[in-house]
Order: structure tokens, then C-alpha cells, then sequence
DNA sequence: TTTCGTTATACTTATTTTTAGATAACGTAT
DNA sequence: ATACGTTATCTAAAAATAAGTATAACGAAA
């Protein structure tokens, strides 16, 4: 037995920004594309895609600058903004974490 | 914009117990039948039964004690082991919860 | 013995959510 | 001009979830 957690930011009821986003942009930033990073991933890349725009459309700003063409066809990188955002969200997944842990101890530890 | 989270006790990969389980426990609880609980709900008893019944086989004992038959029709209760649970996840939520909005404030508090 | 409102369970249908696939635009180098 | 691998977007399919339906057992009271 173990205790799972998940984390989100909402706004009027809708999901803004948790793991599936904070982990998809890592991994752009990592490869620098979205193609390549959904395929890493494992999820098609209209899924990936989905998931950016939905979280910029909440949040009001972009998570991703984005290029087409050119010889090796484009690619993504974060902005600050997402860079920072993906920082913060990560910060605060590791301290709550560790927290939950320790209350999971307290409250369930014997079963 | 706000922090949600989620908890929930996991074993093998499957969910065990968590606030669905929590909250139709707490309505059985109050209402004292589980078919009036999903009522109250807005959920089917069929599917009702279905989360308590899965809850009861993945923990391995029994949640609620039911009656059938007699001028009421019967009604169900909670077993001391059901009540303990609910208790303990309920303390460990929120706990939890004002541990997170502190936290919330210092990560995103700007935005 | 009939009635009543429960629980228990299986099975079918609806709804919602998720996922995949197809197509077009883009721009640089060849 | 063509080719290439991106991004962008829409539509259809599939899967997961939930709801609904039907039937049986139960037991106290009328």
C-alpha cells in the first residue's frame, strides 16, 4: 500500500497546469520538439499539442516558442515564462512530496 | 487561479481509497442506506456499489455492514475499520491541504 | 402470505474522455 | 521547384466511465 498525490493549478473549474504539461515541457526542452518529445513520451503528437495549447490558453501566455521550416523543419524551446513555470511546479512537487511521506506515516503507516 | 490536489491509496498499481470512496462512506454514514447516499450524490446505485465493493476487495476487509429485509428494506453502517479510515484520510487531507496553500502562496503566489 | 425498500449482481446502453490519423502551412537548403 | 521535418488543426475512432435496467434475496410487519 502507498499513497499517490497529484497536483494541479485551476482556474473557474478547469485544469491549467500539473504533471502531464510540467513533464511534456521538460521533455521539449530537452529535445527541442514537440514531435520528438511526444514520441518519447509515447502519446501522439496531437495529444502533446492539446495539452500545450490548452494550459496557454488558461494560463494567457506562452509556454512554448515555436519555428517551422527551415532545413531540420522547426522546433520548440520554452519561454521564461514557461521555464519558470515548470521550475516552481517542480520546487513545489518535491517538498510536498516529502511532506506527504511523512503524514502518510502518521495517518497510515500500519496499513 | 488555485491549487488542487488529489490522494489516494494505491496497492499493485490499482486505486484502493480515496475521496470518492471517502465521501459515499461519509453520506452511508449520515443517510444510513447506501442507495440513498447515491441519490444524494447524483450518482447510480449500481455504480455506488461498485466503488465500495472494489474499495472493500482491494483493502481486503469490509467497509459497510449491510441488512436486507424488515419494514425498513434495511440500510447499511459503517464497520469501526470503515470509520477509522474515513477518519484518518480525512485528518491526513487536511493536513495536507493546509500544508499545500502554504506552500501554493510561496510558489505561486504571483500569478 | 403479501408488501416494502433495501442490498447484490449482471448486463446493456449512453455518455464522456482519450487517442490516433489525416492534411496543410512553413521555410531553408539543395 | 523540391524535399524535409517541423507546427497547427480538424475529424473520426476507440476506450474508459457512468448510467440504466432487470432480477433475486432478504426479513419484519400488516
Amino acid at each position: 500500500m502507498k499513497l499517490e498525490s497529484r497536483f494541479w493549478l485551476e482556474q473557474g473549474g478547469e485544469k491549467v497546469f500539473g504533471k502531464g504539461p510540467c513533464v511534456l515541457l521538460e521533455t521539449v526542452d530537452r529535445l527541442g520538439t514537440l514531435n520528438k518529445a511526444a514520441a518519447e513520451l509515447g502519446m501522439s503528437y496531437s495529444k502533446a499539442w492539446s495539452i500545450i495549447k490548452r494550459a496557454e490558453k488558461q494560463l494567457g501566455f506562452l509556454l512554448m516558442e515555436r519555428t517551422t521550416g527551415g532545413v531540420d523543419g522547426g522546433g520548440s524551446s520554452l519561454t521564461p515564462e514557461g521555464k519558470q513555470l515548470i521550475k516552481n511546479y517542480r520546487l513545489f512537487c518535491e517538498e510536498a512530496d516529502a511532506f506527504l511521506d511523512e503524514l502518510y506515516k502518521k495517518y497510515f503507516g500500519d496499513i
